[in-house]
DNA sequence: ATAATAGTTAAGCAAATACTTAACTAATAA
DNA sequence: TTATTAGTTAAGTATTTGCTTAACTATTAT
């Protein structure tokens, strides 16, 4: 279960509120640091070394333009937390089933 | 951005690639401790911390019998998980959408 | 050229994490 | 009763994480 070198976690990234923030406001569409930074309560370097977490599992890419640094959402790691979450969905679903049955049964 | 007190993030119980194995071992129905700590190359009480940290948000149940106790997933806290990736979901679909229709005008 | 702006990198630190071994509790078996 | 089994809890440790401030790089503006 040891963590494979060179191909860091997306399940780890995404386990941070912040990054996860920051995910969200990029689902805006792509913005330059100092704008990603603006609504949270914390340094300028916090919020770089967030984004290049994100940056190592390739949520986000980056563009240079002038002196800013745009990041832009690549949402297609995201498949891998989906794809291991939908088989457990079945089991929900499963349960919910059977709570649906129950409740046919007993009315 | 902060952590909600005596709601501990789902997020962060399966960020751990061990938890998750723990959580597919579940997947095939309640098991023992002692059976659930086999396949992995840890001592029994690393596996039971883990087994605490993921009662403590809910993704396993504890049933006693005898000496032992059975563990059991529960994965309706995942739906947190599902309703997340959800919201990017549309956007990798919408991604593929471009390119689809990307591939139609130029085939 | 100098200063200002946008951002990263470096260094350091406190807290959290993922383990370990040893000591404990509770239930069964001899 | 004593020993064994199943598991948790306690205590300690090494590593990682999420921040901070300070120093740096690169680009634009004066």
């Amino acid at each position: 279960m040891s963590r494979i070198i060179g191909s860091p976690d997306v399940f780890a990234a995404i386990a941070d509120p912040t990054r996860r923030a920051i995910l969200n406001l990029l689902s805006q569409g792509e913005q330059p640091v100092k704008q990603i930074a603006q609504p949270f309560s914390m340094s300028l370097p916090a919020i770089s070394q967030h984004l290049s977490v994100l940056c190592e599992v390739e949520l986000v890419t980056q563009r240079k333009k002038g002196r800013q640094r745009f990041y832009r959402l690549n949402p297609e790691p995201l498949k891998q937390v989906s794809d291991w979450v939908a088989h457990y969905e079945q089991f929900w679903q499963d349960k919910l089933d059977v709570l649906g049955n129950y409740l046919e049964d007993n009315p």
